[in-house]
DNA sequence: TATTGTTATACTCTATAACTATA
DNA sequence: TATAGTTATAGAGTATAACAATA
């Protein structure tokens, strides 16, 4: 369990109830690691104590189930990792015998992760609980609200080629 | 520079723009990890590079500034932060001179976290930038839109205390 | 007994450098 | 000369255990 300081008032849910956020508030940054929070453990709970699979490995797998032959450069490019980490991460799978590294069809540097039949398994329960978790959390807001929540997200994750 | 792998097409921005989300589309978790790597960017930028100061820094700081004499306790139970961790990062600021510790009024455990003239001066600093900075990528929403995602990234966040 | 703050320490995740094989 | 993938390694960041002081 985790320690809670209730100094005058009651069981507070965010900084927001008992905290001044004063400059935070408008911040996007801090508003999305404020909602991150939630999601964590969510998953953290529902998907990595339970099927013993990290947040990376999770979005791995299924990016690599969802686009045949992907390889590890594009995954790395695409998730904002570095090509060593890359290499970890599908390492670990392939250890697990979840992802297979298969020689690429015309560039013999490259290599065809593909998704192995319990890897696939693996990534379909892990999907139906997230979803299931957070459909609890989501329940919150309207859909029309759950819709516009993820195309606004959508939106400022397009502006990526824009920073940096 | 940041290696990008462009097959047929040119300049993806998002994993979308290459990849198919497939299932991964519709989970709350994922959407937001998305769009903070654009946050992230800007803040390490902006800010982390510029004034050398940390994401957690930044927050607590400013959390401090705006809240006369908060705890260490406090800080750590609203920000999701061990209290080791706090106790580290609150030594990092003191170290740099810009928060202080000072005895708790009835507490005799317990102690004040204050900023210091310099910790306000650098607070009200790293506030500009980044609120400049992410103006840039807001843009991409009208205000409305911008309030509309502000306020459900909000609704999400308070269901931290319904979660674990 | 419980809580505040701290030290020591280990683990996870990410980044950089350097290498190979191929393009 | 650049790119794909990898190894080795160092650095963030976070977590657990154990402690002293106080409530």
């Amino acid at each position: 369990m985790k320690a809670r300081s209730t100094p005058t008032r009651q069981e507070p849910a965010t900084a927001s109830d008992i905290l001044d956020e004063g400059p935070l508030q408008p911040i996007l940054g801090y508003r999305l690691a404020q909602a991150t929070v939630v999601t964590n453990r969510i998953f953290e709970s529902q998907v990595a104590e339970v099927l013993d699979l990290r947040k990376v490995e999770y979005t791995v797998l299924t990016l690599v189930q969802q686009n045949e032959g992907l390889t590890a450069a594009q995954l790395a490019s695409e998730l904002a990792f570095t090509a060593p980490n890359m290499a970890a991460w599908i390492d670990r799978l392939s250890r697990r015998g979840l992802v297979e590294r298969e020689q690429h069809s015309r560039d013999r540097r490259a290599l065809h992760i593909r998704t192995t039949a319990a890897g696939r398994e693996l990534a379909k329960r892990a999907t139906q609980a997230i979803r299931a978790a957070e459909a609890q959390v989501l329940s919150v807001l309207s859909p029309g609200e759950q819709l516009m929540l993820f195309e606004l997200l959508q939106k400022v994750a397009s502006c990526r080629a824009q920073v940096k």
